[in-house]
DNA sequence: TGTATAGTTGCATTATGACGTCAGCATGCA
DNA sequence: TGCATGCTGACGTCATAATGCAACTATACA
């Protein structure tokens, strides 16, 4: 579990700024360019790239770069996967809790 | 889905030491107090209590007051829900995804 | 070859938030 | 009533990172 909840992450889904590109491109559903997001969501453009290329290094975005454009899309199904993975883990968790009423736990 | 992919929620799971003490009433199964988590993680009393409070805030933990000791415990079954919703809801736009090759999204 | 376009990177500024210390509050107990 | 305990809140400090601007690189095209 303490694998799965990468702070990392979650790091990059708790900038509002962050959310919102990705939320643009999820519901995109198709390839989108660097300066097409930043006109569309009315956020320079530097700042734009920068966070669609850290989303890109941590496997949230796909990146495909074609002449001078870079093709950003939404990595949808492993994005879903990968909290489903955690959703089962942390049940899994739940049914095995390892101190019923005593013990460390946290090293 | 943007109401599901809470910046707020998102920013508690994004600090190593927020994830350390949910991870570790997880993983405890039953409630724990304010002191019994600082000695059993060793982390400042003060800076578990705000960790604490501020996850029994935004839902992802229970708090219980009895006499002068605070029980948290973790929500665990919410916390997979949650995750789960947020996995149903990306698949739910990844199927119907708006603005095939055109429009603007992100308003 | 010159110019326009698409994107990245460096820099200074600003904002956010984590931390530890300490004081304060409420509760329990002698 | 006085004191100990469990926790919370305010404050100052420090580190991290978000932002906007401008300089830069790379590609396309006339």
């Amino acid at each position: 579990m303490d694998r799965l909840l990468d702070p990392e992450l979650f790091r990059l889904l708790s900038e509002p700024t962050r959310v919102k590109l990705l939320s643009c491109l999820i519901k995109c559903g198709r390839p989108c360019s660097v300066t097409e997001i930043a006109e569309c969501c009315s956020i320079d453009f530097s700042v734009v790239s920068r966070h669609l290329s850290s989303m890109a290094k941590l496997g949230v975005l796909d990146a495909t770069k074609e002449g001078r454009t870079v093709w950003y899309e939404a990595r949808t199904s492993e994005i879903a996967e990968r909290f489903r993975a955690i959703a089962d883990s942390i049940d899994q968790w739940k049914s095995q809790s390892c101190c019923n009423g005593a013990g460390r736990v946290c090293e």
